[in-house]
DNA sequence: CGCGTGAGTTAAACCGTTTACACAGTCTGG
DNA sequence: CCAGACTGTGTAAACGGTTTAACTCACGCG
């Protein structure tokens, strides 16, 4: 019946704290306290506990740990894919505020799949993790929302404390934490920059039906031209995925495919705004000398470009999810952040001066 | 003295394996086995059990399976940082191979920090996981290599495999798993390809002392220049990190310095002749037609600006790791893999045409 | 009819921690 | 001088699974 290793081989097996306990001539409960550091002990035992443990170079098993009903520290994070950028420095964000209390992150991808999505959820059940980090956007349909809200009431049984990070909450009576970031003000600033260098047809490239975080831009974008004064014209409105080959891909079909019918672009993301630019230069399109252009996402990269873009603190939406997560002891807390965003101004904008630019 | 919740709140607990036995009147045992699935039962049995499950949402707890005995799935990989893209790819590759089977990463960042790759190998000690994969390059001193050997062997004792990938072995004696890919030869063709194109003053930028990646990298330029009877020119070769913004930097600083002294420039990394092709740019010199260009890596970005470079398969790099360390049963491996690199053509580089171009 | 046989199930040991409680000293104050 | 507080340590019961060995029951065979 009992599996210890006495027998053939002889394999080694790492130290337990019984044979810590053994060396050092004292109980299991006094090691454990010792090294715990929690309770009163006399020096002298004390010594001869670490000087065991030295030699033994012991070190505790973490499923032990977990099983005697000590919180693991531990930090999970689920991601679209650990390549594009933002989820990467979202993920970078994480995991320094992980590093600086001793944390290491467990980290789950999705390729964008909802299925995989709830999959590595459940997987992460049997973890017990103090915190589960759902980060970006989605395309939530009506039988998704349901599972994940289960899913959700699953995390918080197991005390987990469930983070949506850059994604709107779940619903009023699921108890999760909400960091979200300012899409809609970013892109009404964004958009606003455009139109007060006398812009009035900006191309918006990137719209994704169905993604909240693309609607909510496309949302602000709207709302300044409204407030502008400026009319919508659905024609400047470009369906595309996040990809850089995407908005290259797109604003070369459009160049293309007739005379050019915007002084302007506003990307979804940087990346996109990278694409395009690329099409443009190769039909002799400079920016911002010909076009103007504003991104959203702030990402190193663009520095080098010149481009104005809509900063968006990924990082530090990393970071306050940690935070936020491990301040409250029990979880199951549901809290609403948002961030700012803020337009940081480059060289890619420069004064439209049009036909007949000041009626209205 | 039990800690059973049977007391006040009734705050909900997860269902446990001796819930699901209850209600299936049926005893622990046979729950595990048929959850496992490892043992024959009656097929009437089989869907008591099911029912149970599906009804009580049971999942298992990870640290009691573990404790048991079972090897957790998972595998734990320490990269620099998560926003690099070498590292994201390869993590990336890991992610893949790992969700394949149904695992989830633990990831661990260190900055580049020795001290905090070490702490985190400490910290994965505890977890037990089945794979430690320590990415990249390092500069290894004395005292570190020796505390690393130390902590490899408590790995494998521990029962982890260790992985090494892009990194050269330990030593003979130290059980790890090594799968590094070809930058010497990367090196030698990226700049034979150059001097083939009639280019003698190769202008290599991106040397870094002890770090062995950048080493092999500068060590196959040499090769190939010796190979070719080009002689070698100190002068030619310039110290930076392997960021973007230091390849500007190096590259506008040598062109300020005097009379420009190379046709062409072979960088340690993609990123770096990004950097360098914009000084370049700014200079009114452009690539491939005044200045030809290599680079190293072979990441996404570069298609887009056209630049002949290094393949390196980050991906596959990661996938090949994740694959041999789970393919033995027993941890304690040890195999030397090396994955190919290749050159990928586009147009960054032109014949040179030199002064008397045909001597030797 | 006795008995091995094998499929299906169970009771109990065990994994390595933490912690509630008990207990032995050592001080302190009345 | 003794009750009571305080210190430091030991004992043993959990935690929630897996696994071994034993047991039950029907069945087929000699």
């Amino acid at each position: 019946m009992p599996r210890r290793d006495v027998s053939g081989d002889g394999r080694p097996r790492p130290a337990t704290i019984r044979d810590v306990a053994r060396r050092a001539s004292v109980s299991v409960a006094t090691v454990s306290r010792i090294l715990s550091g929690t309770y009163p002990n006399a020096p002298a035992t004390r010594s001869k506990v670490m000087r065991a443990v030295r030699e033994l170079d012991y070190v505790a098993n973490a499923h032990a740990r977990g099983l005697a009903g000590v919180r693991p520290k531990s930090v999970a994070i689920v991601v679209n894919t650990v390549t594009s950028p933002h989820y990467a420095h979202v993920a970078q964000g994480v995991h320094e505020e992980a590093a600086r209390t001793g944390r290491l992150c467990t980290v789950g991808t999705t390729g964008g799949d909802p299925e995989r999505e709830l999959a590595a959820i459940q997987l992460l059940r049997e973890e017990h993790a103090e915190a589960v980090i759902l980060v970006g956007n989605i395309n939530p349909d009506e039988a998704y929302h349901a599972r994940m809200v289960g899913y959700a009431r699953a995390l918080a049984v197991a005390g987990s404390q469930l983070v949506l990070c850059g994604r709107p909450p779940l619903g009023p009576d699921v108890p999760a934490i909400v960091v979200e970031y300012d899409n809609h003000g970013g892109a009404f600033a964004a958009t606003s920059h455009l139109l007060s260098a006398g812009h009035k047809r900006i191309l918006f490239l990137g719209r994704q039906a169905g993604y909240t975080t693309q609607e909510s831009r496309i949302a602000g974008y709207r709302a300044a031209l409204a407030a502008h004064g400026v009319p919508h014209d659905p024609a400047l409105e470009v369906d595309s995925t996040m990809e850089r080959r995407e908005g290259y891909r797109m604003m070369r079909e459009r160049l293309d495919a007739g005379p050019r019918d915007f002084t302007a672009v506003f990307t979804s993301n940087d990346q996109l705004a990278a694409g395009a630019r690329a099409a443009l230069r190769e039909r002799g399109l400079s920016v911002p000398e010909d076009v103007s252009m504003v991104g959203f996402d702030d990402l190193p990269p663009s520095a080098d470009i010149d481009l104005t873009t809509v900063h968006v603190p990924h990082e530090e939406l990393g970071r306050t999810a940690v935070r936020l997560a491990l301040k409250s002891e029990t979880p199951g807390s549901a809290e609403h952040v948002l961030l700012g965003t803020h337009i940081v101004v480059r060289n890619s904008v420069r004064p439209h001066v049009g036909e007949a630019s000041a009626t209205d």
